[in-house]
DNA sequence: ATGCCGGGCGAAGCCCGA
């Protein structure tokens, strides 16, 4: 089965290259971020229509977060645990089939966290120190499971086309990258550097400057894996396709490949 | 490069993203 993750850059805005894209990728399941809409507001019948069961976290103009299966979703929570007070949808968590089995997949959208001198960089590093927490308890439960999303994390220097220029972004610091591979080291497998350890596997470029153009870009969209998923893994990749589109988001899907036996 | 593009909101121009 097919696992990819996608921030559209709004689901309006971007829903005939999600159509097009479901259809050309046909992924069994599609981790979505950025919807910037509210959960009622999601174009469910289009989605639905195409194939596929939905599970929507959104919100008012930012943040919002959805997870597409072709199988029934079940156990669908939202909202990160840890912090009640946290209003901003940026975590959905749901179970659904693998084979004869079950996956557990998660939809992140990690705080950006800039400027890091206000209290938006705290944030993300309390939100990502609760994510370690969840993750934790995620684990204990020894089921394939995937979290995936845009982290918002330059996980190492070859994942920047200038990694030096993001040394004090939230992106890049020293804090956001420690707590990523705090994440990771709790048992995780990056799906993509489990087959590659090239530079330049990117799946964001700014719209500005030409970056798609002269491929300069960022690593920070991610798929990490459980134990029991990662025995599982048998191909992942970035689709540089959408990318290239009219009207892009300015991030492209990252994709996994799981054995069902 | 103090966001140069792009989306939301709302009807001009500001907020936000990474």
């Amino acid at each position: 089965m097919k696992i990819a993750s996608w921030n559209v850059n709004s689901v309006k805005a971007r829903l005939p290259l999600l159509l097009d894209w479901l259809k050309a990728a046909s992924p069994d399941v599609v981790l979505l971020q950025e919807l910037k809409c509210q959960t009622d507001a999601f174009p469910m019948l289009e989605v639905e229509s195409a194939g596929y069961n939905v599970a929507v976290h959104g919100q008012k103009t930012y943040n919002g977060v959805a997870i597409l299966s072709k199988t029934p979703l079940e156990d669908v929570t939202t909202g990160l645990p840890g912090d009640d007070t946290d209003v901003q949808a940026r975590y959905i968590e749901a179970v659904t089939q693998l084979g004869d089995g079950i996956v557990r997949v998660a939809s992140i959208y990690l705080p950006n966290g800039n400027p890091v001198d206000t209290e938006k960089f705290p944030y993300k590093l309390g939100w990502m120190d609760r994510l370690i927490d969840h993750g934790r308890d995620l684990l204990a439960l020894e089921e394939p499971l995937i979290l995936g999303g845009d982290y918002n994390i330059i996980p190492d220097d070859r994942d920047a086309h200038n990694p030096d220029a993001w040394e004090g972004d939230a992106l890049g610091r020293p804090e956001s990258r420690q707590r990523f591979r705090a994440l990771v080291n709790l048992g995780l497998t990056d799906a993509i550097r489990a087959f590659s350890d090239a530079p330049g596997e990117y799946t964001y470029w700014d719209y500005q400057r030409g970056a798609w153009q002269h491929n300069h870009g960022l690593r920070i969209d991610h798929l990490l894996l459980s134990p029991q998923a990662a025995d599982k893994l048998t191909a992942s990749g970035v689709d540089r396709t959408p990318r290239g589109w009219e009207r892009p988001s300015d991030h492209t899907p990252v994709w996994c490949e799981l054995t069902e036996g």
